[in-house]
RNA sequence: GCCCCCAUCGUCUAGUGGCCUAGGACACCACCCUUUCAAGGUGGCGGCACGGGUUCGAAUCCCGUUGGGGGUGCCA
């Protein structure tokens, strides 16, 4: 049936279905599952999601995951994308290195079988030639007021020749798929044209290519993305034509954005990488990736859907897999994200977090600060904003914000609070610039101040000015250490300057 | 148009005829804690699209309606 042996991977069991008794470990029950992106310049958080999946699967049944790029359209794919495809899949974890990984496998490489299977579909009656062009075939369709091709050239008895297209004869009857996820979903074969198997120019389609290239490498289960489920009766006679006994499907629910329509290039951040840019760390993106459209099982009880990856998959089922459309949340990424920040070992963190930051800025310094940011990050790509006032050059102060200015100045004590700790700051002495040092001569200068008439002054407001006069904020890393950071001499100028531009506003009012 | 899929809080979901007064997570709100923010704690808001069946009993099964999505290429 096939025109060569299957001679790669650990597999090997031939192409039809595996016997259902053995053990996990016995090899005939190891399956073999299949990635096939089309090569486009991104990776689509989506295709992620469904490589997952199968990863999930393949490694369960101690089987493979074979990635194959669907290369056939030479018009649109570049030999550089390859790599993005194979670096962005090692970033979540599926790595080519792995044992049950296999590829990546070039289906334009395969194309003399292609063309073998279409030969014998021709010769055994399942496929016919037809000379009709498209343009003939929409004119012939509207004249008998119906869609798509009418199987004209059936019974024509054309031979091969340059121009015309190979067909596959649709039969009678009703194709059933038994997908993992849905059930049995039935298709009237009547609705069902005589699809084009060989273009004019002799080129097989994408329909047929899959079929024999799933076929020759053993491919075991299919699960894609459900936008492929109207192809698959089509697919599944090609199975049957050609003799073989067809694999199990499995369609998972699409990616859908806000307006829940499937998730756009235009439109929609898909690309894997960019989220990768953003600091968004792998384990997070994975975490997130599996919980759409599945639930791990054990989630509820632990009142939470954070959870590593060896969990997830050995717990991961086709059968539990949801079948409606999922939206795909930065929201509720992010917060993952944040929580797996938080989960991770200080050195891990520090080194991702330094390499956000740009060059000429002090690596030491920022260790200083840097574990008082781990709880408070959302993604990496957030680091140097979070932290730039610590990094401006000698007499340059940071741009102070509006609203935060407006907020912390309003009480009337505001000022001359901060008067008073400017004063009692500069005589600390030089081994009291500490975080705990500046904390108790703060809660020491506030005491004599009440926020409102009868009312104490606690820590909370009394820090806000000197927070927006030395970081432009009102939000933050924690204030006293960020000052045991920044030194006293940057603390008291930019202390001055706020207190100038206090003194102006409030000659003007 | 035709074919196919889908329908539980704003979002992701648990739920497979009685355990459902529908559970959890993210988001949001409030309070507590607190050195701002974050984290943590407590509480709150919020949903079975609609209409018919079947059944002693329906979020769960069936039919229909409505709504959404996917496909309908000599793209993949």
């Amino acid at each position: 049936m096939r025109a060569e042996p299957v001679a790669f991977g650990v597999v090997t069991s031939s192409p039809t279905a595996p016997s259902p008794s053995g053990s996990a470990s016995d090899p005939a029950d190891a399956r073999r599952f299949r990635f096939a992106p089309s090569p486009t310049g991104f990776f689509h958080v989506g295709g992620a999601r469904t490589a997952l999946f199968n990863w999930a699967l393949a490694r369960q049944s101690a089987g493979t995951l074979v990635l194959r790029i669907e290369d056939t359209d030479e018009a649109r794919n570049r030999p550089e994308w390859i790599d993005g495809i194979i670096d962005a899949l090692t970033w979540i974890g599926i790595s080519s290195d792995d044992p049950h990984f296999e590829g990546p496998h070039f289906q334009s490489a395969n194309a003399g079988a292609h063309l073998g299977a279409a030969q014998r579909l021709y010769e055994s009656g399942a496929a016919y030639y037809c000379d009709l062009s498209p343009d003939e075939v929409q004119a012939r369709a509207k004249e008998l007021g119906i869609t798509g091709y009418d199987g004209y050239s059936r019974d024509r008895g054309l031979e091969p020749a340059p121009g015309r297209v190979l067909r596959f004869r649709v039969p009678d009857g009703e194709t059933v798929v038994d997908d993992a996820v849905r059930g049995e979903v039935r298709f009237d074969n009547s609705t069902i044209e005589d699809f084009v198997l060989l273009r004019g120019n002799g080129t097989p389609v994408f329909l047929l290519a899959n079929v024999v290239d799933d076929a020759e490498m053993g491919i075991t289960d299919v699960v894609r993305a459900e936008e492929h489920l109207p192809n698959t009766p089509k697919q599944q006679m090609l199975w049957e034509a050609l003799g073989l006994s067809t694999p199990r499907w499995g369609h998972v629910p699409v990616l859908v954005n806000e307006q829940r329509k499937k998730l756009s290039k235009r439109r929609d951040q898909v690309a894997l990488e960019s989220y990768r840019d953003d600091g968004i760390l792998a384990d997070a993106m994975v975490n997130y990736l599996m919980t759409l459209g599945w639930t791990p099982p054990g989630a509820e009880e632990a009142g939470s859907e954070i959870m590593g990856w060896p969990e997830m998959e050995a717990a991961f089922r086709l059968e539990d897999v949801n079948t409606s459309p999922a939206f795909f949340d930065v929201k509720k990424l992010v917060a993952f994200n944040k929580a797996y920040i938080r989960e991770m070992p200080a050195d891990e963190y520090l080194a991702r977090a330094s390499a956000e930051l740009p060059a000429d800025w002090d690596r030491e310094r920022f260790a200083q600060i840097a574990p008082h940011l781990q709880e408070r990050l959302e993604r990496f790509s957030d680091v140097p904003e979070s932290v730039d006032f610590l990094f401006l050059p000698d007499g340059v102060d940071p741009a102070i914000d509006e609203a935060s200015w407006r907020k912390a100045t309003s009480p009337e004590w505001a000022g001359p609070l901060l008067g008073q700790l400017r004063e009692t700051y500069a005589d600390l002495a030089d081994g009291a610039w500490t975080a705990d040092d500046l904390k108790s001569t703060m809660e020491r200068v506030m005491s004599s101040y009440e926020e409102k008439p009868g009312k104490e002054l606690k820590l909370g407001k009394a820090q806000a000015f000197c927070r927006v006069a030395v970081t432009g904020r009102s939000v933050g890393p924690p204030l006293f250490e960020s000052l045991e950071v920044l030194g006293r001499e940057a603390t008291l100028s930019r202390i001055d300057r706020a207190l100038t531009l206090l003194d102006h506003s409030e000659r003007q009012d």
